[in-house]
DNA sequence: GCCAACGTTGGC
DNA sequence: GCCAACGTTGGC
């Protein structure tokens, strides 16, 4: 199993939102690299939740539902982007700040900090234990 | 194929 | 609100 991290600006779509809805769609993306990854989610991995630009915080984790498939917001370009469905998996007790995140020697290598404009990552198995030992 | 111009993301 | 980083576009 693969863990990754995907990063939503909570005015946009939240943690909350998604907790509501249940499951969503994780549509929209138009990088490629974030599509890649995208693409290697399989279901059953766990996807940590990061609230960009006003929080800046891990505030959950939730789980691949379903595999890519092609992104039906596409108009011109189908079958070029892709989705994955998403349900929450759990809250995190405490946030996990990116703050916290700089600050913390093991996770320098983070696609986080090395790319931070990148908005669907892979994290390493280890990565994934450290930041869900900090958030709960 | 290079690179300048431009747009977007996201941290500060 | 600013700006750095990065991706994309288009002229040459």
């Amino acid at each position: 199993m693969q863990h990754w991290l995907v990063k939503s600006e909570p005015e946009t779509y939240s943690w909350a939102d998604l907790v509501k809805d249940g499951r969503t769609m994780w549509d929209g993306v138009r990088n490629y690299q974030a599509r890649n990854n995208m693409q290697q989610m399989q279901p059953g991995d766990l996807v940590l939740f990061y609230h960009s630009v006003s929080e800046k915080a891990i505030v959950g984790i939730a789980k691949v539902d379903k595999a890519a498939y092609p992104d039906p917001t596409a108009k011109d370009d189908k079958g070029k982007w892709v989705v994955v469905d998403l349900v929450p998996f759990r809250d995190f007790k405490e946030p996990v700040t990116l703050e916290q995140i700089k600050k913390d020697e093991r996770l320098q290598d983070i696609a986080l900090l090395r790319q931070s404009r990148l908005s669907v990552m892979p994290l390493k198995a280890e990565e994934f234990d450290i930041l869900l030992a900090l958030g709960n």
